[in-house]
DNA sequence: ACCATTCACTCATGC
DNA sequence: ATTCAAGTCG
DNA sequence: GCATGAGTGAATCGACTTGAA
């Protein structure tokens, strides 16, 4: 794998190296992909002089697509007039020749508009930017042409960019990022998979995208309808989501794309739900079961009793929506009275102490509870989440970055491309019931723990947030935590990684034989779903852990308690 | 995935 | 003169 | 007091240039 140095001083042209490895790993992986016309382009293209691709590459990373000829200039790219001809001839490049006064005006600063005498109109020259195009570009005042070029095959590399990737949005800028170090990817086996294994799918993938984007500015119009109505506004925009409505696929066999079309699904509801149109929403929440849908369908139908039962029941035994599950059990329990108890889990109390403070504004409320404790000589960490997802994804780590089939595509993911899907534990079944068996031996985790921060630190992985972490804090915590309890976590998170990442603790604060966790509560803030869930479940593992409900106390008076 | 997304937090309403 | 946002670059 | 839904703000690499306000 031929990456080079960004170190511009002994190699100019890095940016051509990353450019030429995307489209050559491209057009040897995705052969079969790629439409014949779109291998012919990138096979002419690697087949011009070194100025003219050098010059193409330098032009992709910038954000506009027209340039003015007279503008571009590049110290390591020689002779550039002759690179431009090349590249029209080759047509990745096009002369501007209509004319295009819009162009003349905008591309030129307003000195160089003043300096062509198209300002002299009374004012013109102290107006905004805007008012003066606008201005100019209906007056007769003459401005000179300026020689501009625009830069064709744009869409070739973004359908490049997403080969590679494997999505839309991420590019170039991962080649540069990780050669200057501001990132650091564990180098993973790729040759076992393929982002996208046909046209079918990967025109899927591209309709996708766009259906989003579209998706998502229908959903801030229904937004703003909502806040000043407009029925004649509010019947074109439920057209407009019809429409899209009507565009959607079949359900994709590709679990990334089904991913996006439920998604897709929620946003589609949540529109239609704003605007009242309930049997719209209610269908196009039957389209997914990714949380919140059922609940959703459930609260839009909640005069039906028997569908609202129906869903509960579903939600219970196959979510791991916290906020669903909680909204399940309510219902429930409200509509059947107290006989469900067998579903229930007996509910440990979450300890809670209240205080008083002096609250100060400019700083966060748990950076001010930190102070506190330090101010006791206890240190405490604000970490969140980063404590036992961090530690999983360290102790776990050569699971996690297992080369299986579908889970890395190119050399710069932070972790497989299937950590979200139902199937991730399921895939690496074996691997993980094994390492839970090795790390059940208390002097290995001890040892693994120090090899693999040594061995790993910085390496971004999904689960660890390096800044947050120290080897200190995990040791400590990993040592005064029983195994039991720490593998009921990992199980947990493992079930589902991406909800069970969230809505841990606020604080660790660390004792000389112990440690605690700790939730805060400032005013107006209160415990959400998922939350409650994990403090119950640590509370149930033995772990100390509680609620600290903080109440703003008037200035000057002093001292607050924390035992 | 930088006019986009994600998350924790915050506020306003209605019961 | 300064501040600010967008764009560029490694 | 509670539940709910909508809205906010921070954070996404960081230094540097440019043009506009
Ligand atoms: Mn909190």
């Amino acid at each position: 794998m031929a990456l080079q140095s960004t170190d511009p001083t002994t190699n100019p042209l890095y940016y051509l190296d990353y450019l030429e490895f995307l489209l050559e790993f491209v057009s040897d992986r995705y052969r079969n992909v790629l439409l014949v016309e779109e291998t012919q382009s990138l096979d002419r293209f690697l087949a011009c002089s070194l100025n003219a691709r050098a010059l193409y590459g330098r032009l992709l990373t910038r954000k506009p697509s027209y340039f003015r000829v007279d503008k571009i200039t590049y110290p390591e790219i020689s002779d550039i007039p002759n690179a431009i001809d090349e590249l029209i001839r080759v047509e990745f490049l096009e002369p501007v020749t209509a004319p295009r006064r819009d162009l003349d005006i905008s591309m030129r600063s307003k000195a160089e508009l003043k300096s062509c005498g198209a300002l002299r109109v009374p004012g013109l020259a102290q107006a905004h930017r805007q008012v003066i195009d606008q201005a100019l570009i209906t007056s007769d005042q003459d401005i000179p042409k300026l020689m501009i070029v625009r830069q064709r095959k744009r869409g070739l590399m973004s359908i490049c960019q997403h080969l590679f990737f494997g999505n839309p949005h991420q590019h170039l800028d991962e080649f540069v990022r990780t050669d200057l170090g501001h990132q650091v990817f564990e180098s993973v086996d790729l040759s076992l998979s393929r982002s996208f294994l046909d046209r079918e799918t990967f025109d899927l993938a591209r309709l996708l995208a766009v259906l989003k984007h579209w998706a998502t500015e229908l959903e801030v119009c229904s937004r703003q309808l909502r806040r000043s109505p407009d029925p004649i506004a509010r019947l074109d925009l439920l057209r407009q989501l019809a429409d899209l409505k009507s565009l959607m696929p079949f359900r994709s066999k590709m679990p990334s794309l089904s991913r996006l079309q439920d998604k897709l699904y929620l946003l589609l509801g949540q529109s239609f739900e704003r605007l009242g149109a309930t049997d719209d929403a209610i269908s196009c929440y039957r389209g997914t079961t990714r949380p919140p849908s059922r609940e959703r369908q459930a609260r839009l139908q909640s005069q039906n009793t028997d569908i609202v039962r129906r869903l509960c029941f579903e939600i219970l035994e196959a979510s791991t929506d916290a906020s669903e599950l909680s909204y399940a059990h309510k219902q429930l329990k409200h509509e059947n009275g107290i006989r469900l108890n067998g579903i229930q889990h007996p509910r440990p109390p979450i300890p809670r102490r209240d205080i008083t403070l002096e609250i100060d504004i400019s700083v966060n409320i748990e950076q001010q509870i930190v102070d506190v404790y330090k101010g006791q000589g206890l240190t405490a960490l604000h970490i969140e989440n980063h404590l036992f997802p961090g530690l999983f994804g360290l102790l776990f780590w050569e699971v996690i970055f297992l080369p299986i089939q579908g889970a890395f595509h190119h050399p710069f993911e932070r972790g497989p491309a299937d950590l979200y899907e139902p199937d991730f534990y399921n895939h690496r079944a074996q691997m993980f019931e094994a390492r839970f068996n090795m790390l059940a031996n208390s002097e290995y985790r001890a040892d693994q723990l120090g090899l693999l921060f040594g061995a790993k630190q910085g390496i971004t992985n999904p689960f660890v947030y390096w800044p947050a972490v120290s080897l200190d804090l995990f040791s400590q915590v990993m040592t005064q935590t029983p195994w039991s309890a720490l593998e009921a976590i990992f199980r947990r998170l493992l079930k589902d990684p991406k909800a069970f990442r969230k809505g841990f603790p606020d604080l660790v604060v660390l004792r000389a034989e112990t440690y605690e966790l700790i939730e805060i509560k400032g005013p107006g803030d209160r415990l959400q779903n998922h939350q409650i869930a994990w403090l119950e479940f640590l509370i149930a593992q033995g772990i100390t852990a509680s609620t600290l409900f903080i109440t703003a106390e008037e200035p000057r008076s002093n001292e607050c308690e924390l035992s």
